[in-house]
DNA sequence: CTTAACAATAACGTATACATTAACGTATGC
DNA sequence: GCATACGTTAATGTATACGTTATTGTTAAG
């Protein structure tokens, strides 16, 4: 997929949603993203219909391609069902016991992001979170679970990055990660789950309230 | 969208992979389904992609489009999904406290699921717990819940009609749903979570012994 | 008989042309 | 001055044409 033209405009298209550089709540006419990207419209209009489909974007007649924006509410219920399947995620990875090296991605992002908070490298950090995150997934083993996850944290990327600065340095966050690989390492489901959900719906509170108390829009 | 050529395109398309008109795990040209839906390649190529995201379909260059078989781990690895969310929805409809009357709908489609059963009529009972599980899942307020529901009820939705028959009268079943219906009514949200994700459990066991022990393939 | 190269085929990926249709502005009637 | 009807416009929805490319089958060499 990467290499046709649909392939490149979805992966630039992404990018310029996640980036702000097509604004929340922006529309766009399928001609001027092509005449952006040098393509025709069609590789255009297929990756906007598959963007749509993620729920990214919007695509209605006349109105060109409008680029979501996520309230508090979405943010809110998105939390919700990360927080219910990744903490499903860390207790299946817990169960099926893995050995100390299987865990080694999971522990260098953990590392990661202990430089980047030495540094207050808040952008660094929150790549490794990502994907911490994305490899805790991934080890629960459930492969639906690991789409879902994708998907929303698809949603609320561009949110994060914005409110990213707003935010104290997340150091409880690192000690959480910690815990969580600790109890998946030793085979301890229910800690696992529990420490997992408890650090899940922190972020859930502190995001949701964030963009409440600063009162954001266009997110 | 039902009016377009795409929208149509995707509604019959749907219909076609859901009644296994076009059966698991087998490839079709664009141009022929094109031909067979009478419009030209385009919309019913929008519709593809539409799908692809989805994950009912998979495009692939001169392979056509593949429906996409489901196994037995990726009904183990949705049930878990629809577990974990579902019960949760049930939880959050209950912490809502609806009145008797906004409840209605649901004791509705347990009435008809009664009167499926007594009848002993399969087909009219699934459809009555979709549309159940559709409202119940609605009554716990979180958008996002509804859509990985409905996205995964939709994976399922074949398998599930296949194996209808082989299944024994869903009795039990029943008296699952009054018993969510009643806590959700209560306000016991406890009672609720806890029932659903039961009741959901039962279910995945259900089916995925149900595809090994009849070494069902091609769902 | 096996294998590799090559040519024919056919399906897709993309560009483009055209039909459709909703939105907007203008003009006309009241 | 206001509302309505109509024509213009522009963006989309769809069809189609064509170049690209993987696949298949054939042929020839080993």
């Amino acid at each position: 997929m990467g290499k046709s033209q649909t392939g490149q405009a979805l992966e630039r298209l992404r990018e310029m949603v996640f980036s702000g550089d097509l604004p929340p709540d922006s529309n766009h006419y399928e001609a001027d993203l092509a005449d952006q990207l040098g393509m025709s419209r069609t590789p255009v209009r297929e990756a906007a219909l598959t963007m749509q489909a993620q729920g990214l974007v919007e695509v209605q007649p006349r109105r060109g391609v409008r680029i979501l924006p996520i309230s508090s509410e979405d943010m809110a219920d998105i939390y919700d069902v990360l927080c219910e399947l990744e903490s499903l995620a860390a207790q299946r990875a817990a169960e099926i016991g893995y050995a100390k090296e299987d865990l080694q991605v999971a522990q260098d992002c953990i590392d990661e992001m202990d430089a980047a908070l030495s540094k207050q490298d808040r952008n660094l950090w929150a790549k490794a979170d990502d994907r911490f995150h994305t490899e805790l997934v991934r080890l629960g083993g459930n492969k639906r679970v690991v789409e879902v996850v994708a998907r929303y944290s698809d949603q609320v990327r561009r949110a994060r990055m914005m409110t990213l600065p707003l935010r104290p340095l997340p150091v409880k966050s690192n000690e959480d990660h910690r815990a969580v690989l600790c109890a998946i390492e030793r085979g301890d489901a229910q800690q696992a789950k529990d420490v997992h959900r408890a650090h899940r719906v922190e972020a859930r509170t502190l995001l949701t309230n964030l963009i409440r108390e600063f009162g954001l829009r266009r997110l």
